[in-house]
DNA sequence: CACTGTTACTCCAAAGTGGAGTAGAGTCAA
DNA sequence: TTGACTCTACTCCACTTTGGAGTAACAGTG
């Protein structure tokens, strides 16, 4: 049996919860998942025929008012039994970034400071939507009626990575906004004391991580 | 003059700091820039060629030892300019995160405590392995002999976004593992008061955050 | 002088993107 | 009741990107 792509999992995953149409499948992606991870929506109806033709999820047209049908997704015990494999046989990827504000920055001194300043500021303002968007969705989560309440404590987590990694990103740029007023243009700074002192930090802590993960390695 | 691609534009941003050739380019990226904008070296080589033919950069032909050549790049004037528009006239694209390890963390309650045990160990190897070959390369900006000591500050910057995203990463990562070391399995658990703590922390401080938002653009 | 590693790329099938397109159904207001 | 929208429920397609394999020459080591 051909490992399935990550993409292939997630839905499997969704559909272990209870039966979704096609639409419904895309759209949950969009609201939650695709912080996460983020697939198209022609990838995912692609994806989901896949599964079909595989024989792990079984596709029935169902009638959607008038004369249009659409189509709804069922797991199959071989579908439940991928979804097993995915998480009892196999690591995760490893997460990746990509940031092009952080490339912009790295690459200020080729622009303004002021080009700098409204890279970050569109960063924020991308991350305020990004917000507007999820709190809604979150919303539903507090509220009376829950989708899956025996999940809350799975959703809690999830949420707690989103707030983590938009504090992080916003930290971030409040630094580097922060040392750029500081600075006389984007060019030359080089490394003052200040910028010793974050450069020291950071290297430091990415160093005792990696110390202390070889202990644990070790022993 | 149609719009280069955000790798597009890395390079010639790079090409900008000095002439690289195609192979030290993709060693470039594969070092450093990679983890805030992951790109195959196809992919690279293939843009690199891209930029040659739209006249942003001039490819050389240099020896390489015996009968092999390699191929050099340097930025034209065009080149120059079409960075400095990318940096002066548009905005970055939105940060970018794919991570399996939250989706399996969403869908843990599939597969076992240990299912779950055993990928955010993967994880934090991962992120070992990760620093252990970023390490290196920090210490050369540590050194007597830096590359481009007038770059430091921007350096530094990366530097502490790489060790923010990391802390964070792994911080998410304890949580986890502590909370996972608290439930009897990985299914219905539900909205107990600590997750209860977890989620209103984490929905809290994101409405924070779009809260703030909101007033600084009305103000 | 064989062997291993590095340099310097190319190739390709498969996966994924994103924007446009299509068309029926419900909704609301003039 | 008719027109204008928006939502539902997808498909299509050209293009980009991936990642792993492959190739072949050179350089250093024992």
């Amino acid at each position: 049996m051909p490992q399935e792509t990550t993409t292939a999992n997630a839905l499997l995953g969704l559909l272990s919860l209870r039966s979704w149409t096609a639409y419904d499948l895309t759209q949950q992606m969009r609201r939650a998942l695709r912080w996460v991870w983020p697939r198209s929506e022609a990838n995912l109806y692609a994806a989901l025929k896949k599964l079909g033709t595989a024989g792990l999820a079984a596709a029935v047209e169902e009638p959607a008012g008038g004369e249009r049908t659409r189509t709804r997704y069922e797991i199959t015990d071989e579908g439940a039994d991928a979804v097993r494999d995915w998480l009892g046989g196999s690591d995760p990827e490893p997460p990746k970034v990509e940031a092009e504000i952080v490339l912009r920055t790295f690459l200020a001194d080729l622009g303004s400071a002021d080009d700098l300043r409204r890279s970050l500021a569109a960063t924020r303002r991308q991350c305020a939507e990004q917000i507007a968007t999820t709190l809604p969705v979150f919303d539903e989560w507090a509220g009376d009626d829950p989708p899956f309440p025996e999940r809350a404590h799975l959703v809690s987590l999830f949420i707690a990575f989103m707030a983590g990694h938009h504090r992080q990103l916003l930290e971030w740029c409040d630094l580097v906004e922060a040392e750029l007023d500081s600075w006389p243009s984007t060019a030359d700074v080089g490394m003052t004391p200040r910028i010793r002192e974050i450069f020291d930090d950071a290297v430091a802590e990415q160093r005792a991580i990696h110390d202390r993960h070889a202990a644990e390695v070790e022993s």
